[in-house]
DNA sequence: GTCTATACCGTGATAGAC
DNA sequence: GTCTATCACGGTATAGAC
């Protein structure tokens, strides 16, 4: 509410990552896990401060709810991925200042290397930041929306602009629809947000993040460099 | 539990409708709206009763609990859309009894076609499902995937075997890997759940399924046929 | 069989003592 | 900063009316 600055450089020293208290990382640790094992409905704050091995109120004080709470879980690992994201991006831009294109497995990759490098890191929260963010998407958490926009939109766009250079035949509303498509396929394969799951067919859904980009990668990249929908075949 | 049968035949009249009164059916389409809109947790039984002009209690009496309340919410649309794949499935396999193969866009037609016209009807749910759907995806509602994969299992063997035979040249593992990726772009796109969009990129998760379709085919096509990943290139 | 009223316990949130 | 006491509200179970 009181951040003063409106539009925030992301790289170096960002958006402010606030500096939590002992009892405050306890609270985040314990409610990181229990959200994504649970999911948010079914963990109670009684069993949060109760494997943080503190008091009930002390959610209220640190943080303003459990709303709140939530955000904040989130956010503490949302940050040092889109940083990473961007120093991608600035390589990828320097990368290619001369060439005019063919390069969208590189936009993708970009997008791809972080991800791997937070699956792998336990100390970042690991595969579980995904299949959090992923509840992000499902439920309702307007003010995370907010903030998300406000602080991280330009990453979207920065991305947006790089595949779309990478795609010159394409119009621009095109390139958006892959973008769309891509990122899903993309986010969703590291989630492990599987349909055929539900159906009890988990054979693929695996947890080892280079399996997984080995057969996504080359599924996106056919699918961001297919011929243009919009006109049909012919000359 | 006491259902007899342990294969069960889809189509025609398959597992079981239940035939519910016209309370239960108050419930569940005041309950269907409310799930979708505020999502499970943020819906009490209170606000559902309300707004369907019942009794608290009567949902403990038609249906078992919260829980199993949104089980029968769910399969009330599901039945008849797994029943438009399967005939979907049975034209296919008549339509080619003696080709060899080259027909993986109609594989993936037989899967999208239903879901277009499953979204235009709003007397089966319409959109709502698929963002119903997708709630199931994410949250953990065991009782309900044992019923999934219990009475729609085959489901999803029937599509392995019309896409194993669309793409002859690949390992079964890539095909399974190809299938997961295809069905999670088509899911996430109909249901709309878009990263972009908690970035307040929303301009291209357009509701219109045509627009979906016209944009996402060709897109799950060309990932779908991609070269394989698993050797690399060369003879 | 169907519906209603009501009581039970766990939940998130808050005020105020320390 | 921390803790205790307390509140209104949630899902659920049951006893009893029709």
């Amino acid at each position: 509410m009181n951040q003063a600055k409106p539009s925030i450089p992301i790289g170096q020293d960002g958006p402010a990552e606030p500096k939590y208290s002992e009892t405050a990382v306890r609270i985040l640790d314990a409610a990181e896990g229990l959200f994504v094992e649970l999911g948010m409905a079914a963990t109670s704050l009684r069993l949060i401060t109760q494997q943080a091995g503190v008091n009930l109120a002390a959610v209220n004080y640190h943080f303003r709810s459990k709303d709140a709470l939530f955000e904040a879980v989130f956010l503490r690992r949302f940050g040092p991925w889109a940083r990473a994201c961007l120093e991608e991006l600035d390589a990828l831009e320097r990368r290619v200042a001369g060439q005019p294109q063919a390069l969208t497995a590189e936009v993708v990759m970009s997008y791809v290397r972080p991800a791997v490098a937070l699956s792998k890191d336990p100390a970042r929260g690991g595969a579980m930041f995904v299949r959090l963010f992923s509840r992000v998407l499902v439920e309702n958490h307007r003010q995370l929306r907010e903030t998300m926009s406000r602080q991280y939109g330009d990453l979207v766009t920065r991305y947006a602009r790089a595949l779309g250079r990478a795609l010159p035949g394409l119009s621009e509303e095109e390139v958006e629809w892959r973008m769309h498509l891509g990122f899903s396929v993309m986010f969703h394969a590291f989630a492990g947000n599987d349909i055929l799951k539900v159906f009890g067919r988990s054979a693929v859904s695996a947890r080892d993040p280079d399996l997984i980009v080995k057969h996504m990668v080359p599924f996106v990249v056919a699918g961001l460099t297919s011929p243009s929908a919009g006109r049909p075949p012919g000359p």
